[in-house]
DNA sequence: CGCACAAATCTTGTATCCATTATCCTTTGA
DNA sequence: TCAAAGGATAATGGATACAAGATTTGTGCG
């Protein structure tokens, strides 16, 4: 990927995700201009400055796994990259920093962000903890608006399926989650955990990318909107944690082998 | 990690105290450039760039009231008053809004976040949410060189009692709940842990500066801490969240009032 | 008198330039 | 031959200058 003309869209204020469009393009021209792109979205459309656009896209390259675990990051490669000056970098990767994806120090820039097993479990338990107490919250107060929503995204993850975009189906996922528990009313609680699972995600995906069937996650999803249906509170909180920590054992179970194989390499280099 | 290099260290050649204070009358207070020397332990002092320095003082402002919620900050006064570009600052308010001390919009610059009293809320339910794990899981874990740090914590507490530094009084108080939990073993929780903290902290400051007395909160502490030597779990769980629960009602019912009195003048004015 | 449009002003955003700092490599001495 | 010191190089940090966006003010027309 040389060159990336990024391209203003509308995006409501608090929604982190967003969409860059990357084409090939070497020109350094000062891309103020194609701002015209006004993507079929009527609300107030706030357009997304230049180093969140930047930082978007870094982060989901460092998601991707592009930018892997540990790699320091030249200021001025990414600036060439996007064609823009370092200043804009500068602020994506200071914003990434505090997101916890990378980890700047003094005068020695910016590392991927590399978390240790225990991290990755602790990760998990916090999701844990934080979701099962947003669904039980939730169940209670939810609507049939709110369940025609779940139910709407559970179909796109099913129709999407064949797809095979991780990341697409990684921010679904959330989407999805987020949707169950959007009745418990919680926006700032949701803001944290929005951060904490971008920790997780991209250790997710290296697990989806390597997972045969997602039929079990699928199934899951859909039995905890239907207990949450039935107002079977504890049951539903019960099959969240399983599903959670499903998900925290399979990973960690690849993270070890995972881990084991870099020693292996970093020591015989 | 991320979020938990918060205090000290200046800066070995160049002072940055020096030149603020070359710019007078503003008592812009630098309290991390005179921790420089407690470092003693090692010599792998971290130094303390600008923008972190600056960070810093204006989180210490927001946190004192002195910048008030809603309040907008223009960038290149708080560049004046520090005597530096206002680079800098942008990168520092940039840290400020990930925090989420300050919101930061599109072209117009930042504002001190103010949280709803459902937000405030919030934040406490997530404490106690995540203290009380941590707390359980520590309580196990607790051998006598954990319990003896928590008693010096303490210990300081009660004697700075009388200082009515609530700026210090509460860093003391985080320090204290992070000490209990320190036996668990979880960073990353800790550094979420003290996101939150963070935002209930400039609340919790004006809760303490009406507050008569603050020995119930103390005596919770030191009960906290015998319950816990006890190996006494569940108690000492339930304690913790009285203790947290208390100050939310104690806090939600002064922000009420304050709130109300702010419409009125709103209002009227 | 009021509303609307335009210009002026203020504030933020980006680029470029210079200073500072870390790393690497070379050189010198033991 | 190895290690330490010093210099060269490249990267980051900060400042100034300039461009773009937002708000406010002023003027003209209905």
């Amino acid at each position: 990927m040389c060159g990336a003309v990024y391209s203003f869209v509308g995006w409501p204020v608090r929604d982190i995700q967003l969409e860059i469009q990357l084409e090939e393009d070497n020109c350094i021209q000062n891309a103020k201009q194609n701002e015209n792109l006004k993507v079929a979205s009527k609300r107030a459309i706030v357009r997304q400055s230049l180093p969140d656009a930047i930082a978007s896209d870094i982060r989901e390259r460092i998601l991707n796994g592009e930018l892997a675990e540990g790699l320091t990051i030249r200021q001025e490669a990414l600036a060439e990259e996007y064609g823009v000056s370092r200043m804009p970098v500068r602020e994506a990767l200071k914003r990434l920093d505090a997101e916890g994806l990378v980890q700047l120090t003094n005068n020695l820039g910016a590392t991927v962000t590399k978390h240790s097993l225990d991290e990755i479990g602790e990760i998990f338990d916090l999701r844990i903890l934080i979701e099962v107490d947003l669904f039980r919250r939730a169940i209670a107060a939810m609507t049939p608006a709110h369940l025609k929503r779940c139910e709407e995204i559970l179909e796109t993850m099913e129709t999407s399926y064949d797809a095979d975009d991780v990341g697409k189906w990684g921010s679904l996922n959330f989407e999805y989650h987020s949707a169950l528990y959007a009745a418990a009313n919680r926006g700032l609680t949701n803001d944290v955990l929005h951060r904490i699972n971008l920790q997780s995600d991209r250790y997710v995906r290296m697990h989806l990318s390597v997972m045969e069937q997602r039929d079990p996650a699928t199934r899951e999803h859909r039995e905890l909107l239907e207990l949450a249906r039935a107002g079977k509170t504890e049951e539903a909180c019960a099959q969240l944690t399983q599903h959670i920590a499903q998900t925290k054992t399979n990973l960690l179970k690849l993270m070890v082998d995972k881990r084991a194989d870099e020693d292996c390499e970093s020591l015989s280099r």
